[in-house]
DNA sequence: TGAAATGTTGGGGCG
DNA sequence: ACGCCCCAACATTTC
């Protein structure tokens, strides 16, 4: 009985329990679609799709090393997935199930129309979010008790290894090349990107192993220096599904339990943590659906967020002035990534000094970051934005200056990523318009030539935000 | 997973 | 020796 096995955002076939469900049946079609227009309001950005475009390649490959291929084809799920059946006289389609509002829609549509022959498995989740309810039989809104109920579950099952062979069908349908779905930029802006990331399921499992192997260790520290490399970055590859959480959970756990040493523990518990906040993402999109536009905490919603399309760009280019906020945007276009300390600080800025709204934020990020993901991005800017579940109060306002000084003591990533201010000395480098002229002619600095004055000051900033939130607030107390 | 303002304490300089 | 002041260091409160 042939079965074609539909990926979607699992796109490896180590602990792929769809890819096992169907190998156990007889001949495997994997599938690959590309149809933006069933990623409703956020179809793939731009890095995204740079990244799709390698990790699919690898997938083919990797398929190939068990006798089988990849079909790719273009078109929606609701009318390709019938289609191919159809051609191909499989009689299912399984894969893995997706939590976005618009993959969801789809994935019902085919359910109504497949029935039976449709199967979907939970696998891109260490819990399934419907699973994970307060006392009340209520989604959570808050991250402390929703991880301590996750870790009160039963745990979740061990990742199992890819089959060594997949059964081919007695004919292969057509495939497109992976080329003619035009995923890589036409003009090359990847260079960056190339020569800071591996795609696909083999890069994935190497940077487990490198993070495992080392940084695990020293994480509840490092992992806030963005010079270090004391992450995991393993957003991207979980993001596509090329590395399945579960063997991530287990790796750091094993490792845990095998170091039996409670400083190690204490690092690794941390990780673990930051894979719930994967989890309380995907739970509060599945249960407040409206979330990647609206807010979660709807006093936000009528907020007269500024619309100016000039300090805007400026967050955008890395040209606010001030040098850790600079530094952050830049390692974002030219990497499609950004470490996660500086991406609460330039989130913090675009909406508390300039008072963007946290949207404008999101939809940039959804544009540059090769790792976007619809839950962890709306949780991440209505942190930010202090509309969210678990958000950031309103007078949670970050000093970009101090958060360099705290973070990038010695300077070595402002100075990686904004090479024109490099020759300053450590105290004047997060804050260069305080620097006495001097310092700033010895390092070659002219404010408002070879790099801005900051755009907007500070103190001023933080007044306005401040004045203009409590509101907010306000308004909020009033109705209730 | 803040920062700034305000309050408290205690050591040391000094008359 | 003592009281007074200054201020750094730390704690608490406020935004």
């Amino acid at each position: 009985m042939t079965t074609i096995l539909w990926f979607r955002q699992d796109l490896r076939t180590d602990d792929n329990p769809a890819l096992l469900v169907a190998a156990a049946r007889g001949p495997v079609i994997p599938v690959y679609l590309w149809a933006p227009e069933d990623e409703g309001e956020w179809p793939y950005g731009g890095a995204s799709r740079w990244w799709l475009h390698h990790a699919l390649a690898a997938l083919e490959t990797r398929l190939a090393a068990l006798g089988s291929r990849l079909v790719v084809r273009t078109g929606r799920a609701v009318s390709a997935l019938p289609k191919l059946l159809k051609e191909t006289g499989a009689t299912r389609v399984v894969a893995a199930r997706r939590y976005e509002p618009a993959a969801a829609a789809v994935e019902a549509e085919l359910a109504e129309r497949l029935g039976p022959a449709f199967e979907r498995v939970d696998s891109s989740l260490l819990h399934v979010p419907e699973s994970i309810r307060t006392g009340t039989g209520l989604p959570y809104q808050v991250y402390t008790p929703f991880a301590k109920n996750c870790r009160m579950q039963a745990k979740p099952p061990r990742p199992q290894r890819a089959p060594s062979s997949l059964e081919a069908p007695p004919t292969w349908p057509r495939s497109e090349p992976l080329d003619a779905l035009g995923l890589l930029p036409t003009i090359d802006w990847a260079a960056g990107m190339r020569a800071a990331w591996t795609p696909g399921e083999t890069g994935a499992l190497a940077a487990l192993r490198a993070f495992v192997a080392g940084p695990v260790a020293r994480y509840a520290l490092e992992r806030d220096l963005p010079a270090v490399v004391g992450t995991s970055r393993l957003s991207p590859h979980l993001h596509f599904g090329e590395i399945s959480p579960r063997r991530a959970w287990y790796a750091v756990e094993d490792a845990l339990r095998k170091a039996d040493n409670a400083e190690f523990s204490r690092n690794a518990e941390k990780y673990l943590a930051e894979l719930l906040w994967r989890e309380f993402g995907h739970h509060v999109l599945v249960h407040f659906p409206h979330t990647p536009t609206s807010p979660l905490r709807a006093e936000y919603a009528a907020f007269p967020w500024r619309r100016d399309k000039a300090t805007l760009r400026a967050w955008q280019r890395g040209v606010t002035g001030y040098p850790l906020v600079d530094a952050g945007m830049r390692e974002l276009w030219a990497t499609g990534w950004m470490h996660n300390r500086v991406r609460m600080v330039v989130a913090s800025f675009l909406v508390k000094h300039l008072l963007h709204s946290w949207l404008d934020g999101a939809r940039w990020f959804w544009d540059t970051l090769v790792d976007a993901d619809l839950a962890n991005n709306t949780l991440g800017w209505q942190w930010a934005g202090g509309c969210g579940a678990d958000a950031a109060p309103y007078f949670r306002i970050f000093n970009p200056v101090l958060q360099g000084e705290k973070f990038d003591t010695d300077g070595a990533y402002v100075r990686r990523w904004v090479p024109e201010i490099a020759r300053l000395p450590n105290d004047a480098l997060n804050a260069p318009w305080k620097a006495p002229s001097s310092a700033l002619a010895r390092a070659g600095v002219t404010l408002g030539v070879t790099y801005p004055q900051p755009i907007v000051a500070h103190d001023e900033a933080r007044e306005r935000a401040l004045a203009a939130l409590a509101e907010v607030s306000l308004a909020k107390g009033a109705r209730s």
